[in-house]
DNA sequence: ATCGTTCTAGAATATTCGGCA
DNA sequence: CTGCCGAATATTCTAGAACGA
C-alpha cells in the first residue's frame, strides 16, 4: 500500500510522502467508494468527503482535515476539476471532489517522481516586478543622487578654480600691460635718443654755418622743425581705427582688466646742487592712460600719485640762457629724461585715454627745441667765448646737467663748437 | 433570521450578509449543538463540523462548504482560536472549531458594523505602496532632472568661460612672447651698444688711417660696416612675410593670433647729405599699428602704410667713402641701428628661443673688442695724425651720420682725434 | 455534461465555469424549449424566461436569478440581440431573450477559450498605471544616468583643461616675473646710466681738480665704481605699504591678490654731492617678490629671494672709503656693469636658459679688458705724450673699466679733460 | 532543509445591488 | 425602461506563511 514510495526502490527519486500516500489511497480498491480514479484514470475523485476526511485521512496522515489534504494537493500542483453540477443549489451529496495532475495517471506510478512540491516562487510576478523594479529604481535613483551631489561639489570646486584662474589671468594681463607700457617707454626713450642724435646732427650743420657768422635768426622754425619733428616724429600717429592712441610711438596694450590700475610709480627726483652751474630742470608728466575694461571686477586703483618731480632750478650765473631755454620746455617727450621719467612715473594710469603724447605736446616740444637751438646759436655766435674756468664750468654743467642721451650728443656737439672756437 | 442586515434599519451601517447570517447562526438556539457562542460569548464554536457544513450552511448560504465559510470568516477578520486539544491526533471527534473577532461578542450586535470585510487590503497596500513609492521616485527623478539641467547649464557656462580663459591665456602668451622678443632686442641693442662702443674705437682708427690718405678701399667691410649702415641706416626694408608693415618705426602688437607672428618692423632710413650741404630731412611716418584683438573681435588692421622712405643717397663729393661703405653693409648685428631695427622688426618670430646673443656672437664680440684695443694701441703708439680739412668734414659726416649711441663714442673719439690734430 | 470544462483537457485553457455551463445549457437538447441556439447557431435564445430561471438556472448555478445570469453574460462580453418585434408593447409574451458573442458559435466549442471575463478595470488600471509609471521612471532614470555619465566625462575633461590652464597661467606668471626682472634690470641700467651722467659731472670736477696736480694714481677702478653706483643708487627706498619691498628701485609684481593692485614703485632720488664732496652711495637689492598662490595648486615659486642687501653707507671723505664700500658690496644692481651682468646672468634662472654670458665669462672678459687697458696704459705711458702718464693711465682705466653707457659719458668726459689738458 | 499541517491570504469567478444613459 | 456596468460581496480555488517534525 504505502510502498509507492518504498517500492520505487533504492536510488530512485524519493517520492514525497504525500504523493505516495495519495497514490496508495487512490489505488486502494478497498476505499473506492470514498476515493477512486476518475475519468479513465486521468484524475481521481473523492466521492464521500465526510467519510474520507474522518475515516481515511487519519489512516494516512496526521490529520482528518480535508482542507489540509487539499492544500497538499495544491502544493503538488494538482488542480480541481470543476464539475458542471457544482453550482446546483440542490446538489446535495453528489458533490464529489475531483482533482487531476499531468503526472498523476492511473497505471503510471513512475510519473510520480515528476511531481514537484511548489516552493514559493510564484508570487513574484506582480509584486516582484513592481517592488523589485521599484526598489531597483529607488536604489538607482539614490545612487544617482549621490553621484550628482558629488558632481555638484566637483563643479563648484571647478567653478572656484575658474574664478581664481580668471583672477590670475586678469592679474597677468595687467602685469603684461604694465610691462608693455614700460617697454613702450623704453623704446620711446631709445628712439628719442636716436632721433635726438639726428636732430643734433642737423643742427650742428647749421650751427656751424651760423657760427661762421651767418644769421642765426634766420633759422626758420619750420626748417629746423622738420628734421626735429621728423626725428621724433618718427613716432607717428597712425590712426588706429580703434583710435585709442594717435601719437608717438605707441605700444599699446589694452587689456581687459580695470584692476591693473596699479602702476609702477617711479619718481625721479633730481637734486643736484652744483656750484655756479645752472641747472636745467625739466619735467613733465606722461600720463599714460589705459583703457581697461574688465569683465566684472571694477576696482580702480587711484594709486597713481601723480608725482611730479619738481626741479627748483636754482640755476644761476652764466649760461642762464640755457636755463631759460630749459625752463621753457615742458612736456618734451623726446627728452629722454622726461621719457624715463614718464616711464617711471607712469602712475597716471587713469581711465582711458592712454594719452601718450598729445600732438600738441609734441609740437610744443619741437618749438621748444627750436627756441633752444636758436638761443644757443645766439649765445654761441655773439660770444667772445673766453673760456675761463667759470664759463667752462658752466659748459660742463650744461654738458652734464641732463640725464638723457640726447644731451650727450648735444654736449658732444657743444664741445665740438668749443673746439672750433679754439681753433684759430 | 436574515434581518440581521435588514434589522439594522435604514441609515444604519449595512452589515454585510455574511455577518448577519453568522450572527443569526450563532444566536440561533436551535443550532447550539452545531454552532454556538464560545468562552463567555467572546467567541463562537462550531461543534459539529460535519453537520454544520451539510445542514446549516446551505440554509444560510449558497454553499455547503465549510471552507467557504471559514474563508468568509477570515475575510471579515475573524481569527481561529487554537484549542490546546487540537494538536492531539487521537483527539475526540469533538474537535471544535473556534473563531473570534474583537467586534463579534455575544450580546453586542451593534458592534458588527465595525467588522469590515477585507477588500484586498493587500492589493490596495501594494498599489498604494507601489504608487506611493513610484510617485516618490518620480518626483525625485524629476528633481534630479532639474538639478541635472541646472548643472548642465552651469557646466556649459563654465565651458564657455574656460574657452575664453584659453583664449586669454593664449593671448597673454603671445603678448608675452612679443614682449620677450622686444626685450631681447633691447638687450641686444644695449649689448651691441656696448660692443659698438669698442668697435667704434677700432673703426675710428681706421678712418683716421684712411683719412691719412691711405687706401680707402682697404676698408674692410665689417669695419666700416657698422657706422655706415648705421649712418644711413640705409633704409632697411625688411620684408615681413606678413607684409603688413615694412617701413617706418613700427611697433606692432598683434595679440590674438598666434601664428601670424607678425612683427613690428621699424625701418629707419636716414639720408644725410655730406659736408656743408644742407641736410635733407626726410621723415617718415611711424605708423604704429596695434592690432589688439580682444577675445573675439578679429580685425587685423592693415593700417600700416608700408611706407618706405627711400633715400637714394645722393651724397657726393667728400666723404663718399662713407657713403659707399654704407651701401655695402647690411644688417651688421653689432650695429646698434640695425639692432634697433631688428628690435623693431622683430620678425624673428620663431618659437621661444629668445635668442639673444649666441655664445659665438658674444665670442665674436669679445674678439672684436680685443682687436679694437690692439689696433687702438697700435694707432696710438705710432701716430702722425695729420688732419686735413677734408678729412675733417668727412669726420663730421661720420660723426653725425649715425643715430645710435655708438655715435656718441665715435664723436668723442673724433673730437679726440681732432684735438690731437690741433695739438702741434 | 461535465465535460465542458473537463473536456478541455489538461494544459488547455481552463474555460470558466459560467461559459462551460452556458454551453452545456444551450447545447442540451432537452432544454431546447427554454434555451437554444438562435439564428443559424450565431446566437442563443432564452425562449421561456420563467422556466429558465426557475428550473434550469438552479441546476447549473447557485441562483435562480436571470439577472445574475445576464450579468454574467455581460461580464463575458455577450450582447443582447435586439429583436425587431421587441419594440412592440403588446408583443406576445414569447418575447425571447437573445444573446450573442463573436466566439460563441454553435459547433465551435474551441472558440470558447477566447471569451474573456471583464476584470474590474480598476485593478487593471492600477497595475497598468503602476507598470506604466514604473517603466517611465525606469527609462527616465536610465536616461538621466546616461546624461550623468556624459556630464561626468565632460566635467573630467574640463578638469583636465583647467589643470592645463593652471599650468599655463603658472608658466605665464613665471615668464612674466622673469620679464619683469629683466625690465627692472634694464631700467636700473638706464637709470644708472643717467645717474652716471651726473656722477660724471661730479667726477669731472674731481678729475679736473686732480688733474690739476692731484694724485691721479689714486683713482682705483673701484673708486670710480662707487660713485657711479652711487649715482644710481640714489635710487630710493620708498616704503610700500605692502612692505614687500622697501628700497631702491622697485618693480614689484604681486600677482595673486587682485585687490592689492600692488604698485611697482620706482623712486629715484638723486642726491649728488656738490663739488669735491664725496658721494654717498647706497644701494639695495631690488627683490622682486612674486607671491602667487593659486587655489589648489601649490607650487610656490621660491622666486622671492628676500634678498635685502643693505649698505650702511659709511661713505666719507675722498677715496679709499669708497673703495671699502666697494669691496663691501657685491651685486650692486645700480652698478651698470653689474646690472648688465645680472641681466645677462639672469637667464640662468629662467626656464630654458637662454644662456647669455656666464658670469665667469663676463669676468674673463673684464679681465681681458683690464689687461688690454693695462697694456695700453703701459704703451701710452712709455710715450711722449704730454699727458701725465699717470693721469692718462688713470683716465684710460676710467675709460674702459665699464662696459655700459655711463662709459660713453665717461669717455666724453675724459676727452674733455684731455682737451683741457691740451689747451694751453 | 524539506515536508506537513494549519491558518490566512490572494485571486478569480460568482452573485447581487444599484446606477446610468 | 432596460441594457450595461461598477462595485461590493460571495464562493471557490490556490497560494503564502508560520511552525513543527
Amino acid at each position: 500500500m504505502k510502498e509507492a514510495a518504498a517500492a520505487s526502490g533504492p536510488g530512485a527519486a524519493p517520492v514525497p510522502g504525500f504523493l505516495a500516500k495519495l497514490w496508495a489511497l487512490v489505488e486502494d480498491p478497498g476505499s473506492d467508494d470514498v476515493i477512486a480514479w476518475g475519468r479513465d484514470g486521468q484524475s481521481f475523485c473523492i466521492l464521500n468527503e465526510q467519510r474520507f476526511a474522518k475515516e481515511l485521512l487519519p489512516k494516512y496522515f496526521k490529520h482528518n482535515n480535508i482542507c489540509s489534504f487539499i492544500r497538499q494537493l495544491n502544493m503538488y500542483g494538482f488542480r480541481k476539476v470543476i464539475a458542471l453540477e457544482n453550482g446546483m443549489i440542490t446538489a446535495e451529496k453528489s458533490a464529489a471532489i475531483e482533482f487531476q495532475h499531468p503526472f498523476f495517471k492511473q497505471g503510471n506510478a513512475n510519473l510520480l517522481e515528476n511531481i514537484k512540491r511548489k516552493v514559493s516562487a510564484v508570487r513574484a510576478e506582480d509584486l516582484r516586478v513592481c517592488s523589485e523594479d521599484l526598489h531597483k529604481v529607488l536604489s538607482e535613483v539614490q545612487e544617482m543622487r549621490e553621484q550628482q551631489n558629488n558632481m555638484d561639489v566637483r563643479l563648484a570646486s571647478m567653478r572656484r578654480e575658474n574664478k581664481a584662474l580668471w583672477k590670475e589671468v586678469s592679474a597677468l594681463r595687467q602685469k603684461h600691460s604694465q610691462q608693455q607700457k614700460l617697454l613702450s617707454k623704453i623704446l620711446q626713450f631709445i628712439l628719442s635718443l636716436m632721433s635726438g642724435n639726428y636732430i643734433v646732427g642737423v643742427k650742428r650743420k647749421r650751427s656751424l654755418t651760423d657760427a661762421t657768422g651767418a644769421t642765426p635768426s634766420k633759422f626758420s622754425r619750420q626748417y629746423i622743425h622738420l628734421p626735429v619733428e621728423h626725428g621724433n616724429a618718427v613716432a607717428i600717429s597712425e590712426h588706429d581705427p580703434n583710435s585709442e592712441n594717435d601719437t608717438g610711438i605707441i605700444i599699446q596694450d589694452i587689456t581687459n582688466t580695470v584692476d591693473d590700475a596699479t602702476d609702477g610709480l617711479l619718481a625721479l627726483v633730481h637734486t643736484s646742487g652744483s656750484d655756479g652751474a645752472p641747472q636745467t630742470a625739466q619735467e613733465q608728466d606722461l600720463p599714460v592712460c589705459e583703457a581697461s575694461q574688465p569683465i566684472e571686477l571694477s576696482h580702480t586703483e587711484p594709486d597713481c600719485p601723480a608725482q611730479v618731480a619738481d626741479n627748483p632750478l636754482k640755476s644761476s650765473a652764466v649760461g642762464n640762457d640755457a636755463v631759460e631755454l630749459h625752463s621753457a620746455q615742458v612736456n618734451a617727450p623726446e627728452d629722454p629724461a622726461s621719457v624715463i621719467d614718464s616711464i617711471l612715473n607712469e602712475s597716471n594710469s587713469t581711465t582711458q585715454s592712454n594719452a601718450f603724447l598729445e600732438r600738441e605736446e609734441i609740437q610744443d616740444f619741437l618749438n621748444c627745441i627750436d627756441t633752444s637751438l636758436e638761443e644757443l646759436q645766439a649765445m654761441l655766435s655773439g660770444k667772445k667765448l673766453n673760456f675761463g674756468s667759470e664759463s667752462f664750468s658752466d659748459v660742463s654743467v650744461f654738458l652734464f646737467a641732463h640725464f638723457d642721451f640726447s644731451n650727450v650728443i648735444i654736449e658732444a656737439f657743444t664741445l665740438f663748437l668749443l673746439m672750433l672756437a679754439f681753433i684759430p
